[in-house]
This record gives C-alpha cells, structure tokens and sequence, in this order.
DNA sequence: TTTGATGT
C-alpha cells in the first residue's frame, strides 16, 4: 500500500466521507506518471480551445490570443478592477488556468467564480520571500468583508448569508499572503475569496497552519505557487450508493463544501519544480496532526474538483511531489 | 501570530 493511500485511507475515516475513489483513485498508479510524462490525450480545455469563442474573459498574458476586454457588462461596475497589472496576473498564472469559469483578477489574486454554489472553484496566488515581507503599516482590523458587485445580485454571496451560520467567512487567498499593500489585503476581503469554513478546529487552526506553511516554503523556493479551492466530495450513505450532500447556507443558499484543497509549485532558482497537494475535511481537525496526513496526489484532486492544475508546467521539470521524487 | 464571530 503507497503512502498516499494509507493516508487518503487515514484522512477518509476522520470524515466519514468516500475519499477513496476520488482522491487515491485507482487511476492514481497506473495513470499519474503517465499523464505527468507524456500526453496523455487529455485535451486542455484553455488551451485546446479558442479562447476567443468566450466573450468577456479579462484573461491576461498568459494566452497570447487573448487581450483583455474591457467592454462586458458584468464589469461596468468594477472600474479599479480593470486597472489591475497585466504582467502580475500572467505572473500569478504563469502555470495556466485551471479553469475558465466567471474569471476575475484582483491585484495580487485570481479567482474563479462558482455561480450555482456561491463560493469560488478556484483561488491562484503566487508568493515569494519579497511579496511577504513585514509591512507595519498593513492594518488587518481596518478590513472589511464586502460583497463582490461584479457578481450578478442573483449569484452573490452577502455577509447576512454567514450571520448566526455557525461558518465563518474564511479566505481562500489567505489575508497573511497579501500584505505589501492595504488595499491588497482589502481586496482578499471580497465575499468571492470567502466560503462557509467551520471555524474552531478548522479555519482558525489547522486550516490556518496550512496557510503558515505555504508562506513557510518561501524560505525554500524562490517562487511559489498555489491554488485553493472547496470540493464537494461524495460519501456512501446507508442504502450503499454515493451521494454529494452539503449545507446551504443564508437566503442566497451559499453552499458548505465539505473540504478544501490546496495545490501547490514551488520553483527553485535553478527551475525544479516541486508539488504538493492537500485536501482537509471542512471539520474540526486535531491540532496535532500533521499536516503530511492530508497529503493527496495532485490528480485525485484534479479529478474531484473537475480541474486542470498547473496544466502548462513542463513535467519534466517536476522533480518532486508530495515530497517524493519521482525521477 | 493569524484566523475569525458576536454583542453592546
């Protein structure tokens, strides 16, 4: 039995869900190195396709075809958005889209945004040693959570859909990753970065320490590059079968995932990449448990959360995942 | 430290 099994295996019965299917997959060993090292016939949605058939994605940089649009309606009302650097967004995605899904760009993150759940599918980042340096000006407490007027009022999260939720409002781009600038850090903020995270036990601990150790491999690597995102992951109910089952919460019926995923690159200076995946049930976790029990492979996270992580990377320069060589 | 909610 592999490591990432047993712990997939230990991560599965500390929430009861039926992980194993999704994020062990028997697919896992006999399909990882292959699709990793050579074309697998996957067909990328971003770049098998005309970007250009998508009206209204300000996609930046990264797909030459592509320039940004500044005329769809959605983003009439978002004037600072549009002013948001083309070189640090194509920075921040430099590994590709996971996704094309109701994109949006802040100044320092990328979202896309889930309209039937409410809550993003995926949040990218890029961090380094400099982008996190100690800024005492950076004032945390004078932060606001704000909903997204670029989310059509149908689609929107409100903060009166967390009030007395028992959820709290946890970022997806973690605040701590953003503080060069106040209105970076503001615009974590948005009701887009947020979804319903238990808090004790969860977005205020372990959840916490996995962002701290994001920051952490900034140390180690020159760039580093992650990607956050809910999963809404089925479990084996009495009756044997499988179902997807999740809160929802507030009168925009903002939906409860029942975990959260995180995949990350980090690139050293002579260009080795080296990836690392996890996946936490949205659940009190024990304080004490490492976070290398939530270690999952990278594709089994692709497969859950219908995403193509990192899809651009060139595998062979990828010499690491989970910590594991795999050359 | 950083992550938050709640009540006055």
């Amino acid at each position: 039995m592999s490591s990432s099994w047993k712990s997939v295996m230990k991560l599965s019965s500390m929430t009861g869900a039926s992980l194993a299917g999704w994020l062990a997959g028997k697919h896992y060993e006999r399909h990882w190195s292959g699709s990793l090292g050579k074309n697998d016939g996957r067909r990328s949605f971003l770049y098998g396709t005309n970007v250009k058939s998508f009206p209204g994605l300000p996609i930046f940089g990264t797909v030459s075809a592509a320039a940004p649009i500044h005329s769809a309606d959605e983003f009439n009302e978002m004037g600072p958005k549009l002013s948001v650097s083309e070189s640090r967004i194509s920075q921040i995605m430099k590994y590709g889209f996971p996704g094309l899904d109701n994109i949006r760009s802040y100044d320092d993150f990328v979202l896309s945004y889930d309209r039937r759940n409410r809550v993003a599918h995926w949040v990218f980042e890029h961090l380094t040693k400099e982008s996190l340096k100690k800024n005492d000006q950076i004032d945390r407490s004078k932060c606001e959570f704000v909903p997204d007027t670029s989310i059509h009022p149908f689609f929107r999260s409100q903060n009166t859909d967390y009030k007395k939720s028992g959820y709290d409002r946890g970022h997806l781009a973690a605040a701590g990753n953003h503080r060069l600038h106040q209105k970076h850090i503001q615009q974590t903020f948005y009701l887009t970065n947020m979804a319903p995270q238990v808090g004790a036990g969860f977005n205020r601990s372990s959840w916490n320490r996995l962002e701290i150790y994001v920051r952490s491999l900034t140390n180690i690597y020159k760039d580093v590059y992650v990607c956050t995102g809910p999963l809404y992951l089925p479990k084996v109910e009495s009756d044997g079968k499988k179902y997807v089952r999740y809160e929802v919460i507030g009168s925009n019926h903002v939906a409860v995932p029942t975990h959260f995923y995180k995949i990350i690159v980090g690139e050293t200076k002579d260009l080795k990449l080296e990836m690392e995946a996890f996946v936490m049930p949205n659940a009190p976790i024990d304080d004490d448990a490492p976070l290398k029990n939530f270690q999952v492979p990278p594709e089994s996270v692709e497969r859950a959360a219908g995403l193509l992580f990192f899809d651009k990377l060139s595998k062979n320069k990828l010499h690491k995942i989970n910590g594991k060589s795999i050359k």
